[in-house]
Parts: structure tokens; C-alpha cells; sequence
DNA sequence: CAAACCCATAGATAAAAACCTATAGGATAT
DNA sequence: ATATCCTATAGGTTTTTATCTATGGGTTTG
């Protein structure tokens, strides 16, 4: 490379702070290496042969591709490239666009593949370490990861708009138990919840229906078929197919909470994500909820 | 590259012949140095990351750009491809064209830049080994270098057409040297085969002029001036402001010789170049005057 | 649940690469 | 012509690289 700018080899052997023979016996090496002459030595100029040209540009080129790569790895760890695999329960799917929405925006080059699937389904991912980032609202065993709160998760009690407790107040737990119930598969978190504050005061549900979707229930409430459980996320504002409850004796109230596997490596696209969440959570998320402790996580992932 | 195909580091240790730890100890001494995850194992599979897959990628121009290298140089060792920079002496460029014509037009990739001059010319650059091949009527000290005859170079004397000895048949040396003699400068391969001549028949020339080029000397005698000396191959052939003496008693025949210097490399061009001089002499210069003993110079070239 | 398979690590070795110093021969400049 | 500068070669030393064997800890599968 450099002899052939130089034309020289002593004074290529003084710009890199070698010895002559050394660059000498690097030519002659090379020249061996591609079977061909590469430079003429004459009157104490080098003269490049065309196939010396030729693999000058050769080389020129390739370590052309060598800093288009170097640049893709400074992005990928400015966190502006690369991929952050997310998988997140059902019910996460109201929230977490709120925030991928706008960190898409500013990083238009990172990709985002959501996995949502009910919650046997991510932790059996998280097991596996498939992805970059797990929401959970009841993280799992945190031996081999780390979680940080991030938002509330309350939990409401809906009920048709007709029905008899809708309009009453201070509703209590007891009034509940003997209506029908439409619930998540068991497991799910919301569902734990309920239960273990049910099992927690002695009560039983005599009367349970089991929905695979919060959608599901939330129509199927609408519709009188009964009443449910459900994260007040799920709920659209405006819909007055149904209403919340007064129940003045129960408060079940969980968090979200981003989870990291400890022991694998985690991508700068989602050293990025985190970053932004902590800093963008008030914007993006009703401030009533949110609950932002990533920085005590980010800073345990540094 | 083999592993981001196999998705494995053992498969790809079997294939390349190598033990499983030799392909592991690669791959992390590659992050290393990359700084960087670009494989990530996971039940058993090897995932290969985004750098990953960019480097794998980076990998394949880089080996396309060598590969492209490598037919390069096929190419320049066909002779297809490259330079072949010939010197000659002035009065060899009234027949080397016709060589090299068809040449390039079968070799249009091939560079033939050319050099002409007079003797000491075309021998400085001998001497410092500047070209390729070297055309030459008397050929220098073949110290470093060797020669091959190609074709006859008959000297003629040339008149006015109206000089008393044009018409006169069984002229002789005699009759020619009290005559103005136009000549090209001391040291030209004419002049010193014609001078030779005359000192070894103990005569010496009383007046003469020095004339520059070939054409100088030709439209010189045409007009007058005096007679010359030249090529047989300088004289065009429809020409009649001048004519050739009938000289019985002299007989100035050199020959032009192709001279390689032996203590250089010689580009695949050339030797090329000379292949095809061989080959096509008596196809492209009129046969009379052909003397092919390239096969010996191109023999011992190999 | 054991056998088979996968990958990671440690330690050792042999080959190669990368340099250096010393030296010699040719070209250039003073 | 003599000092200077250039490149080539020889010989030797120090790193670095490329591998291997042995071993251990997980996964998958019969």
C-alpha cells in the first residue's frame, strides 16, 4: 500500500517505523504469495507493475469494505442499528406500542420483533433466552436475570353497563364472588392475582368462564355474559358497553416489568431501548402509572 | 463463513478437517478482535448475530474482490491483458506498425505504448532497461540480454531521378563516393554499417549532410540535394521523384532484431507479443524480406 | 436416565510470520 | 572519486498463529 504512494521502499520503511529489509522481504513475500511481479525496481525507483496496480486497488477496495463494516459497528453500538427482540404477555400489547412507536421513529434502523404470546408462552422463551427483552407483570426467577418496574399495572373489575353493581358504590369482595367471572387461561398473571387475594380472604368463584383474549372478555362483558378481571390498560376509553366497579376492599395492583437475561448477551438495540424507556417513559406513558425504576437496571447492565 | 452456513461449529470442524475447539478458538479470537458478539449459542444452534452476518457478508466481497484479482492476473498471463512497451529506432517504425496492428486488434486489452528515437536513444533506454522489447538493426552487447532476427534490412542508394548514375546499370562504390551523401547522424545503424563499408575498402566520403530523420533524407534526394542511403522498408512505394541505384559491388543487408534484456522480467504481454511475431511474420510483413528466428529467441525465454 | 452430541476452556506444541542487524552491490550526487 | 542513498540477501530472534488433546458442562434423544 504504502510503497505504492511512496514509490520508495526505504521511505515507506521510515513512515512506518520499520527497517528497509523488513518492507524489502514483505514485497518479495507478497510477490511470491500471488506468483507475479508487482514492483520494478530501476534506477532506484520502484515502478508498479499493472498487476501491482491492480492489487493496490484490490486492497484499496477491501479495506474500503473493512470500514463500511467498522462504521456498521459503531452504529450498532450508538445503538441506531441492529435488531431488539421483545416478547411480552397479551395484556403488555396495550402499553409497550406507546413506547416503541417513538423509539422506532428515532432509530428507524433498528428493527423491533414483537413475540407476544400468553404467559406460559414467554417464559418458556425467557427459558430459552430467545429474545432481548421480556415484559412480564410477574417476572419470573430472577437467578439468571434482571427486571426493573416500570408502570403500574392495576387491575379492574368490569361489569355490563346494565348490570345491578354497576351503578352501586363501595362495592365489596363479597358481593362478587357468586357472579360469573370470565377469566384468563390460569397462569396468567392477572388471573394469579386474583386468585391468590381470593384464596388470601377465603372466597372461592363458583361460577368461572375461561377466555383466551382480554378482548374477548371485554366484549364478552359488554355483551352480559358476566364479569371480569382485566388490567386497566385493556380498557378503550370510550367504550360504555361496560364500566368499572367501586369495589372498596380489593386492590390488586402489579407492575410491569422489563426483563433481562443476565447470562447471555445483550444487544446494544436493546441497551438502547432501555436507555430510552427510562428517559421517555413520562412522555410516552399516562404519568399516573408509571412507576420508572430502569435506572436502577440499566445501571446494574453497564 | 463456513459456520454461518452450517450453523455449527462441529459440522464445520468436520468439513474443514479441523477439531471442534480449533473452530470455537477461531470464532472467539474473531470476536476479539471484532470487539464484538457474533455468534450467540443457544440450544445447541449457533445463532449468528447481526455483526455477525455483516462481517460474513464483508467476507464475501472482500473474497469476490481477490477472486476478481485472481482473474486479473489469469488474464495478464494469457497475454490478454496488460503492457508490452516497445522502444525502436527511428527507421523501424516504417515496419513494426504492421505487426502490431493485428496484434492489438486480437489483443485489444493490451497496452503497447511505443518509443521511438534514434540509436542513442533507443540504446540509453536499453540501458536502463525502460521497455519491453527493444527493435534494433544493430543490436547492442548481449550481456544482458538476447536478440532475434525477424526480417531483412536491405540498404539501398537513392538518386534524384534525373542524377546521371539514376539510368546507369553495374554502378560501383566507386562511382558513388565523390557525391554528396545525405546521411542520418554518426552512430545510426546506416551509418555505421555504411561507413564501415567504405573504411574497409579504404574510401572516404567528402561531402556529406546530417539529416535528422528518414523522410528529411528522402524528400532531400527527391529534390536534389544529393544522394542517400537508407531502408529499403523507409521507401514508399510509389515514389518518383527519386530512384535506387544499381550498386553491383555493394551489398549493405543488416537484419532488425528483437532484443529482450534478460536481466528483467518480461511482461506476459510481450512475451506474448513475440509469440505472435512467430506466429504471424510472414502474414503481416511481405515475405521476401522475412528471416523468422524467433522460435530461438522465444525458446529461450521460457 | 444414560448415551450421544454440542460447545467452551485450558494447556501444550509446532509452524509461520514479523522483525531486526549486518552486509553487499549498484546508482547518484558532490 | 568518494560519500550517500537505494535495494537485496542472509541469518537469527521474538511473537503470533494455528492446531491438537483432554476435559467439563449443557441438551437432546432413545
Amino acid at each position: 500500500m504504502c510503497v505504492v504512494k511512496t514509490r520508495s521502499i526505504s521511505e515507506t520503511a521510515r513512515q512506518l517505523h520499520l527497517t528497509q529489509p523488513t518492507v524489502s522481504q514483505q514485497i518479495k513475500r507478497l510477490q511470491e504469495t500471488v506468483n507475479e511481479p508487482l514492483v520494478m525496481v530501476n534506477q532506484q525507483r520502484i515502478h508498479v507493475t499493472e498487476a501491482g496496480f491492480a492489487l493496490f486497488q484490490t486492497c484499496q477496495q477491501v479495506f474500503g469494505h473493512f470500514d463500511d463494516y467498522q462504521d456498521y459497528l459503531a452504529e450498532l453500538r450508538g445503538g441506531e442499528r441492529g435488531r431488539c427482540k421483545i416478547a411480552m404477555v397479551n395484556t403488555a400489547q396495550y402499553i409497550l406500542p406507546k413506547l416503541l412507536g417513538p423509539y422506532s421513529n428515532l432509530h428507524p434502523h433498528v428493527e423491533l420483533p414483537l413475540e407476544i404470546g400468553n404467559r406460559a408462552e414467554v417464559l418458556a422463551r425467557f427459558e430459552r433466552g430467545e429474545d432481548d427483552i421480556y415484559v412480564f407483570s410477574h417476572p419470573p426467577s430472577l437467578e439468571h436475570a434482571k427486571a426493573g418496574r416500570f408502570l403500574q399495572n392495576p387491575l379492574v373489575f368490569i361489569a355490563p353497563t346494565n348490570h345491578a353493581l354497576a351503578s352501586q358504590t363501595q362495592v365489596t369482595l363479597q358481593d362478587l364472588v357468586s357472579e360469573r367471572f370470565l377469566l384468563r387461561e390460569p397462569g396468567s398473571a392477572t388471573r394469579m392475582l386474583f386468585e391468590s387475594e381470593l384464596q388470601s380472604r377465603g372466597f372461592v368463584l363458583s361460577n368461572t368462564v375461561q377466555m383466551a383474549s382480554n378482548e374477548a372478555i371485554r366484549v364478552a362483558v359488554g355483551s352480559g355474559m358476566g364479569l371480569g378481571v382485566v388490567s386497566r390498560h385493556v380498557l378503550p376509553p370510550h367504550d360504555t358497553s361496560f364500566c368499572m366497579l367501586d369495589v372498596k376492599d380489593v386492590n390488586l395492583a402489579s407492575h410491569w416489568y422489563f426483563v433481562v437475561r443476565t447470562d447471555r448477551h445483550l444487544s446494544h438495540a436493546a441497551r438502547s431501548f432501555l436507555k430510552f424507556a427510562q428517559l421517555n417513559l413520562e412522555q410516552c406513558l399516562n404519568k399516573q402509572w408509571v412507576t420508572n425504576e430502569l435506572n436502577l437496571l440499566n445501571e446494574s447492565l453497564n
